[in-house]
DNA sequence: CAAAATACGTTGCAAGTTGCTACTTACCCC
DNA sequence: GGGGTAAGTAGCAACTTGCAACGTATTTTG
């Protein structure tokens, strides 16, 4: 039985300072959980689409939906037409993930795989492929690495000018 | 690993095979290796310096480490001053990891801790937090859920502006 | 209605991964 | 040479993953 640890003795992820990518990965980080979630943008909602799409086992992937519906990244919604059917559906939580999805796949793209991915992610208005994602600053600018620190809170400029950043 | 290329022989239309998720997966999927990399963004380079920092056991470490240099992200550089150092530095490929890992961060603070991570990211030049990392369409404009389409590249629109795009 | 099929799981292993701790090897400094 | 540092390796226990068979409600079909 391995389908109802959700927070088995392995440690979680050490919080390095106080950064949130732990967090993130405590819930998207295990071996499935993204192409679930891919699949999902896709349009899949059942079960038995997620095995046959992925080709994943069947406990492992009754493991990951459960751990992702824990997590409030997908709904479990018992349909009442087939009481047979539960419906998966990505929730806020689980679309706000849409951008690092679509970051990850372009990564793979651009350095991984070299080619366009099918299918290819498009503006529904017009047809046209989507931007790559970038890190921008509060000015507009696109960040790099080197454009970056890494800053305390009391050392992040304040937008209000109120605050009282100088003590 | 295991390498997994069990995918059953699927209509082309719902075939996400020629995705480039599990390619990124393949390099970046593992537990520990979005952390790793988050840490050589914040400026660590050496085993040890990673090993207190994320208080990894060693053997997974150098497996880790291992990985991304076959993978190209990080660069194993032996240092002349002291032969004992080996230096892991970013490559570009692994500094085209930002937007994910920010991606992947953001997320963690609004939807996981639900506060703002220590240390925080800012612009090097104002020193103001970064914009929110997300999905832009080819006209700027903001991209959700509903506003995209997954195409078959036939079906994607033409990058010269001008427009045709009526049908 | 009984039988077959569908949908969503669970169970029992075998094989693979991760983690802890101790050990090793090479190197620097005094 | 002796002590300490840097980057790993080795052995072993605990945990996770994967496969395939089985279980249990439901719906559909003959």
């Amino acid at each position: 039985m391995e389908g109802k640890s959700r927070h088995p003795l392995r440690e979680p992820l050490r919080d390095l300072a106080a950064c949130s990518l732990p967090a993130a990965l405590e819930a998207m980080g295990e071996r499935w959980s993204f192409l679930i979630l891919r699949a999902a943008f896709n349009g899949l909602h059942h079960f038995e689409e997620f095995q046959m799409e992925l080709g994943i086992a069947r406990n492992i992937l009754a493991n990951r939906l459960a751990r992702l519906v824990d997590h409030g990244i997908l709904a479990r919604v018992a349909l009442p037409e087939d009481r047979r059917k539960i419906e998966y559906r990505l929730t806020d939580k689980g679309q706000a993930l849409l951008p690092t999805m679509v970051a990850l796949r372009q990564w793979g793209e651009r350095w991984e795989t070299g080619v366009a991915a099918t299918p290819v992610l498009v503006d529904a208005r017009d047809r046209r492929p989507i931007r790559a994602v970038e890190v921008h600053g509060w000015d507009g600018r696109v960040l790099t690495k080197g454009d970056l620190l890494w800053a305390l809170p009391e050392d992040v400029a304040s937008d209000v000018p109120i605050a009282q950043a100088a003590e």
